[in-house]
DNA sequence: GTATCCAATATCGTATATTATTGGGCCGAC
DNA sequence: GTCGGCCCAATAATATACGATATTGGATAC
């Protein structure tokens, strides 16, 4: 997504990609829920365009894992299922702790203010219940902290697992109450231990003890040794 | 890659999915090259179909980071300086360590026993220096370590990048002969490690260790905050 | 000799048309 | 009444065609 920005500059973005665009807010907005069945000709005739550059953009985020395709069949929103969503969740922990402790040392002032005000205005939204907002705090809060990885491709990484995730964001939090007011806990020590300029293997291991302790919250794990923890318990 | 073959079985797979594997060959293969220009009409001309489904092959491996597209220009296999060759394999390491933290206790005995035979055959490989041949050992050393993983999402990511880095495998460790030697040592090690039932964060940590050292091996960091160690150092 | 502009060409981007495949409904046989 | 095969509608997969755009090489002016 930051590719095409800075490849075509504003010069006239392809059909193509605004058709990949379309379909990935769409399926972001919860328009598209998974197993949605997304129909070439109808989309096209939506956007105005034929069908080829749907097919493409289709391709693409196919590739990236938010749509499934069956031959001759036709696309749809990829079906989530718990296993799947376990295994993304732990790889997001896996990228975004190591970005998150890779950006270390590399935040400005201003992140980390942003950082903290973000987590200060989640606290608020804690007392009407608005998962929504909630949400997308937690994910703005997140991405302050890892935004400044000097690693370009774990970023990528990053904010594709996102991505691959974001169809399901509403129901992140709104399982588990309770939960929310220890994530913002959480948070807290993370950003503190940012700020104490912390060595990245501390960093890296608070993070993904947030992110196991957010999944096992509402999950049940049959596997022990598949906890999101490895390094952090 | 393994999902094609699931899905459509052996049944004629499509013509997009053909280009998509025979450049991906070519690419693994070196017979494309960075910078290579990949040009439709003729692709689909070798290969005996229209160009549409070759465009749909290139946009997806450009979607895995093989090729890059410009408007209106065309395609042409990535091109990979030292930031991103860096940044791929430190994405690796992390990826690659998680994963075969996670293996841990998942191998069978014919697992661990192939993943020393190959290590042997890399000792034995030592003398008749064939950078080649070590590297595709080196790969499927590896591989017999994460394949276990139960987290499939994660051997995706593994997997892709790899692929990432395929068309510089040659590159990997024809600079420094020494290195590998040690680096057979290395996985003996970490080899010694899952056999003997190590905690996953142990693993982690030395197969992170395995690869900070292999790239640290040839090149200079000027930035030693981004070592691919983390938690490792 | 060098820089700039213009035209020719190669190649892409998209639309339209054609073919192939699938899935469901209908009908007949048992 | 149910099972199995056949036919048709919907849709994807591919081919072809045309318009749009960038790159090039050469000619001209300085």
């Amino acid at each position: 997504m930051a590719d095409d920005e800075l490849n075509v500059a504003a010069a006239s973005p392809s059909k193509s990609q605004r058709a990949y665009h379309w379909i990935k807010e769409r399926i972001a907005g919860q328009d598209f829920t998974p197993g949605y069945r997304l129909v070439l000709r109808t989309i096209a005739e939506e956007l105005g365009m034929s069908v080829v550059p749907v097919r493409e953009a289709i391709r693409r985020l196919e590739a990236e894992g938010l749509v499934t395709f069956q031959r001759n069949v036709g696309a749809q929103v990829s079906m989530v299922d718990d296993t799947r969503y376990r295994a993304s969740m732990q790889a997001l922990s896996v990228l975004e702790s190591a970005a998150t402790a890779l950006a270390a040392g590399h935040h400005t002032a201003e992140d980390l203010r942003h950082a903290r005000q973000t987590n200060e205005r989640m606290i608020e939204t804690l007392s009407d219940f608005d998962p929504s907002t909630f949400t997308r705090l937690n994910q703005e809060f997140h991405a302050a902290l890892y935004r400044r990885c000097p690693n370009a491709r774990l970023l990528e990484l990053v904010e594709s697992e996102w991505a691959r995730l974001a169809h399901l964001r509403e129901s992140t939090f709104s399982f588990v109450p309770g939960r929310a007011r220890q994530s913002v806990r959480e948070h807290e020590h993370l950003l503190q231990l940012v700020e104490a300029g912390a060595p990245p293997a501390e960093i890296e291991k608070a993070s993904r003890h947030h992110r196991s302790a957010t999944l096992d919250a509402y999950l049940v794990h049959e596997h022990p040794d598949e906890t999101l923890g490895l390094t952090a318990v």
